[in-house]
DNA sequence: CATTCGATATGCAACGTTGTACTTGCAACG
DNA sequence: CGTTGCAAGTACAACGTTGCATATCGAATG
């Protein structure tokens, strides 16, 4: 059926290695030749059948991406950055959704579900630190988020603490003074290093301009999804706790807090300013848009898939495990008296490329 | 490095035949052999090379997804959907972002972006009926949308029509007389099926409501942004029309109309109450929250997977293509006076099989 | 008892490609 | 003029798997 290399040899008048040299770009081609072969491939509408040339090169071209689910709008946004970088790369971007279970996550370290791919980008949300042997595995990976650290693999990651502190000062340079904080994590339940690192960097703002530190403003929130951003709010806001500005930890979480407030009466940003984490599509257009921390998504996206191959074609190098940590900038809309278009608040933090920064991250 | 067939043999004292035929459950192979090769098989963390068997089996076990991009809200769940009804069936799904560009999309048509597929899923956005005969591709096709009708393969699509009646029904239901509709398509501009499909609907309705068509009440809106939703509903009411409800042609465009409502200072629902389309997650969070048609994404899903396996496993039978129509239903939220839990006006249809549905839809 | 049959297991070839090693022809060199 | 060197092109094997044809054995059949 479809055509192959000795069809397209046979037609040009060469030999199979030549059609393949032609294809591979090989250098030491007549242009003569050349142009025969590839007039020969136009004809028979040839193109290279991926699954031998991966048999026989050991690559398919495709990297695998992990994350818990693709209607989470982050997972989305992030995996529309990578879609696109790859694209670029000529590499192909197969999905894997593990639903946010551990069982989907260690499937996908077992190797079981990926197997046409040449690496995997991976974002766990249920595997913690305690896990982290596990990223032993025998393809390359990249690990992505806050859930371990300090792994054998390449990380991409984000300064969590610094962008939180600077999201806690934004609320504090517009005179607020009782911020509250929704999104830490359950006590007795599993470690969310986000949440805790976030947390750390609102205490640290509150600490660095003399703000009293109420643990009544810290409120729990897991998962960040919006009914429980929702939740925590009302909760908060029956409590009678005086506040007058609130950092979720992340938007959606925001979404769902803004909508509390509405419900209650509660003017955003006049009596309660917010500000979410993750800066979303969806923020800049809620009603009033929320102000976020822009992580650096599409930077995320593109030094993730740049490792990833980097990895692939590493010989037997083994270069030690580096961790990139992305930029980050504060983006002020109406949730705390900004407008759009987006004033952009710059923080600007170089890629910080380490090995040894793990003590900084993961203490 | 990684384990073969042959290294399984070897260890189990068998064949590598018979290896591959407990691999692929084989039925006959004795219990003692299979459980010696089972052994084998795990000892060695074997796990069969899905080129060598994509090269000789000429199927790789993956299908492509083509979208014009992940980040929009509808595509994302629609993946989501997909790829977890793909999983299920242990094949995996490879996602390529045609960016809504006609370019991209006839790359998807021939076959260069996804080379390691089986059989594509293709949701076009800039292709249209003058298209349909590109759709004659070599290798199996499903097509989704509303972009083309009455193509050479299986197409999945929904009840346009009678959906966009039954929400404008809705609206007139709770006493709305003066209904606007926003998303129409421009008039020298690529035809949009949808919504032309889906303004008849709202005609309809009218019409059999007897309520007079106001056509200064159906607005322009293209593409389906957020923002075009929010300019096309302040045009509105600058122009001082009265209207007491509004029709949008999906939930994106709603959620824009919602915000630039809440601007002006218009109620909702007792001024003005809204329906859009699409049921995305999204429209549950809003406020108020936006009533819509649910199209029957997670069917879609199904049923689409599902003929398109059916398709790669068919030998040469070419049956003739087949059109299947979702089941929809209408979700009543706050932005049309009723709230959570969602209250479901049953309109439920059944999928509707059809090879000769064409005149139907596509006229 | 001779024959047939089904269950079990195997050997071989082939899928389409690319890496390695090789041949050929021609130009440049001393 | 013989040698070297390089560009251009080729032959062959191998990647790991599965379909096909076949071998073996014991049980069932007539």
């Amino acid at each position: 059926m479809a055509a192959t290399l000795h069809d397209v040899a046979r037609v040009a008048g060469v030999s199979i290695k030549t059609v393949s040299n032609v294809v591979n770009d090989y250098p030491h081609v007549r242009t003569t030749t050349r142009e025969r072969v590839l007039a020969a491939i136009a004809e028979l509408d040839y193109h290279p059948n991926l699954s031998a040339r991966g048999l026989r090169s050991g690559r398919t071209g495709m990297i695998g991406l992990a994350i818990p689910e693709l209607r989470q709008n982050y997972f989305a946004e992030l995996a529309d950055a990578i879609i696109r970088v790859a694209a670029r790369r000529n590499v192909g971007v197969l999905i894997d959704q593990t639903g946010a279970t551990r069982e989907g996550e260690l499937a996908v370290l077992t190797g079981k579900r990926l197997g046409l791919t040449d690496g995997v980008l991976f974002s766990p949300e249920r595997l913690g630190q305690d896990d982290v042997d596990l990223l032993n595995v025998g393809f390359p990976l990249v690990l992505l988020g806050e859930r371990m650290f300090g792994g054998p693999t390449d990380h991409v990651t984000m300064h969590n603490v610094e962008s939180a502190r600077a999201a806690t000062d934004h609320l504090i340079s517009i005179g607020r003074r009782r911020i509250a904080v929704i999104g830490a994590h359950p006590l007795n339940q599993d470690d969310i290093r986000s949440a805790n690192l976030r947390v750390r960097g609102y205490r640290e703002a509150l600490e660095a301009a003399g703000l009293p530190h109420d643990p009544s403003l810290v409120r729990v929130a897991a998962p960040w999804h919006r009914e429980n951003g929702a939740g925590a709010m009302r909760r908060l806001i029956e409590e009678g706790t005086p506040f007058d500005a609130v950092f979720t930890l992340n938007d959606t979480l925001g979404l769902g807090a803004l909508r509390a407030l509405g419900e209650a009466g509660v003017r955003v940003p006049e009596d309660v300013a917010v500000i979410g984490f993750d800066n979303i599509d969806e923020s800049r257009f809620s009603v009033p848009s929320l102000s976020s921390v822009e992580p650096g998504r599409d930077q995320i996206a593109h030094v993730a898939v740049d490792m990833l191959l980097e990895r692939i074609q590493e010989k037997r190098g083994r270069l030690p495990p580096r961790q990139v940590l992305a930029d980050y900038r504060i983006v002020g809309r109406e949730s705390t008296g900004f407008s759009e278009p987006d004033e952009q608040i710059d923080v600007d933090v170089d890629v910080v490329l380490a090995t040894d920064v793990n003590g900084d991250q993961a203490s």
